[in-house]
DNA sequence: GATGAATGAGTCTTCATTCAT
DNA sequence: AATGAATGAAGACTCATTCAT
């Protein structure tokens, strides 16, 4: 077998595979998956219905890679940003302002991710949950302990401190209006919550 | 000639009312609208198939009228929490209490009221802003704006802190475990927005 | 048991009979049997769902009933004014012309009985055909039979022919508009008929 | 890549299609479109439930499709006989004939359309008045005119005339019995509808 | 006799999924 | 690998009918 073939071959798969993952995307955000449409969804693609069956095995499966992938890259994007400051206050508006220029910027995976993030079916929400995982560690880790140990923040419980500010950053971040511009700012968040872990003057030493 | 008295006749109907609200509660808050089954819930509350059509004539308007009981209910519990205390610290302490003794009392009507808000169908979001408006303006009159005036709060915007504030209070309030347990305390909660509002050092006169 | 008593009752039940019958009139006339309801028809009257029931065993019933009491005037409005003439042109010059204002001025009992007539169940055409029976014998015997003896038709099959003026009439005073006006007039269909059945010049003694 | 040629699969789809049109025709003249059954369609035509809806988005898509394939045809049978003579006369009798023989040889389409022609929704009867218009056109030209020209017919309306022979075919064509024979004759009615429209003696130049 | 709450059989319609080609 | 005709389970909704009072 010639390995050129085979690599066209599978050059093509991805590609189609991306561009139902992408029409899936767009299906999902606007009808949610109860209601989204897997003949929409290939059509929209350019396939033929049975096609999205090539490469994934149910609906389900599809809205499963669709978590992984977008969670991932949401998880990616605000990584990155955290990770590109050293000052502690600096990340912790990295975190907020990465997470609002997520929304703006790529309004389809947020929505979508979002409105799974409140899902009834808990399968979806399990899979958010490990996908998420590791943004949690980042922001104790990267933010919260070097923070504490500089004397920025007052003593905090880690998880439940990562858990607040991501509540808070997911529900500010999810009210949009129609054009996917947030209604609060990033900047006006990242204050409230900086406000929120400073150390106060009776807690300093 | 009706043999059975108006009254006689208003009570079943009130009951039987009653009853369907109830069970349709449980089944919209485990499966969501799209996956709730009409039938099931029919059946779930002792009747026939049809019965919820003689009180409510779609899936639809039972989904709203849903809203419109278990909202209501939701605001006025936690205003009258509110309500109840005369110190603004306590008032805001007695906002994340009260939010998150409804949860762990009323699972079902917390996690129905968080499903639809969250939902990708936007005529139930609508719905569900008309309700909470009232504890938007509450928020702003009963506690910020007397907690600016008494010194104890920096200057801030109302309707954007107030948004801040219930956002704060959904995220963490809808973290719950399979025992309806939160995850956050309301103690902590509270204690993070107190923090965030309260007059700062620099701020002080 | 008192006489007046039971007099009233009996008239009390003959009117609640009556009021059933005129609405059922109506909604079969607007929607056809199938699509008629049983709700509306007893709401129309004035009275409960149930009522209708203590009446008519069915709605099928309820729809025999109405064929025959409405068939039965519609043949008497018919018969007597064709009795009412003596001459024989006249006659059937009445007939026509009484069919005719009676789809104008009974315009609901004109359309069920015309809708009913080309119903697809075979049982309610078969009621039809009995009701309607008496007016072909007397179209044959006061019309036709008469007006060959006279010499004014042509030799006729009097059941035959009877049957053509029926259909020339219902199909013709079928076509109403909006208003009940019926498109084409009395005389001219007959005058058509009555061109058709006349003595020919080569028939002629 | 699709597998099936384009045209074999155009093949499958009007065999499909032909297949279901035959089987809804059936279904619809013996029970009326209220009482016809959509599944019973789709079964009675070899395939499953869901298979119309691949076919005609609604059962009243459905009908109105029958509308139009049933009477066109219906319209080309009656007018492609009336164009095959050349004397007036036997015109007026080819329409009689081919109507009569249009009904004895398609009983399902004649049942059917006969039927909607007298249904109380308007929606079909709407159809049906645009599908048959030029059948009137059609009388009116082809017979009507040319016949008072020629003097074999007294001076006539046409439009008025044409609804009238219209009126007389469809009332007299649609009385068969339970082999679809006719009642009366073709001849006996186009006899009839002859004389009624021969020039008379007093009318003669 | 009258009521109207309750019933549940019946139907249209949707759409995820299969599979022959 | 791609297609799309066919499938059939599932569910919202209607409404004639019953019956306790």
């Amino acid at each position: 077998m010639p390995r050129y073939a085979q690599d066209q071959l599978e050059k093509i798969k991805q590609e189609t595979r991306a561009s139902l993952v992408r029409s899936a995307l767009a299906e999902f955000a606007q009808y949610g998956f109860e209601q989204a449409n897997v003949n929409r969804i290939s059509e929209k693609a350019g396939f033929a219905k049975g096609t999205v069956y090539n490469y994934f095995p149910s609906k389900q499966a599809l809205m499963l890679a669709l978590i992984e992938e977008c969670g991932t890259e949401h998880v990616a994007w605000v990584s990155a940003a955290i990770r590109a400051e050293q000052d502690i206050t600096r990340r912790l508006e990295a975190f907020f302002e990465s997470g609002f220029s997520f929304v703006e910027q790529q309004p389809l995976q947020a929505r979508f991710l979002l409105a799974t993030l409140y899902s009834p079916g808990s399968e979806f929400r399990t899979a958010m949950g490990r996908v998420y995982m590791p943004l949690f560690g980042l922001i104790a880790a990267e933010i919260l302990l070097p923070g504490m140990a500089e004397g920025v923040f007052r003593p905090l419980d880690p998880p439940q401190t990562a858990s607040l500010l991501m509540t808070l950053y997911l529900g500010t971040a999810s009210q949009v209006d129609e054009h996917n511009k947030t209604r609060l700012t990033a900047l006006a968040t990242a204050d409230f919550a900086m406000r929120a872990l400073h150390v106060s003057d009776g807690e300093r030493r």
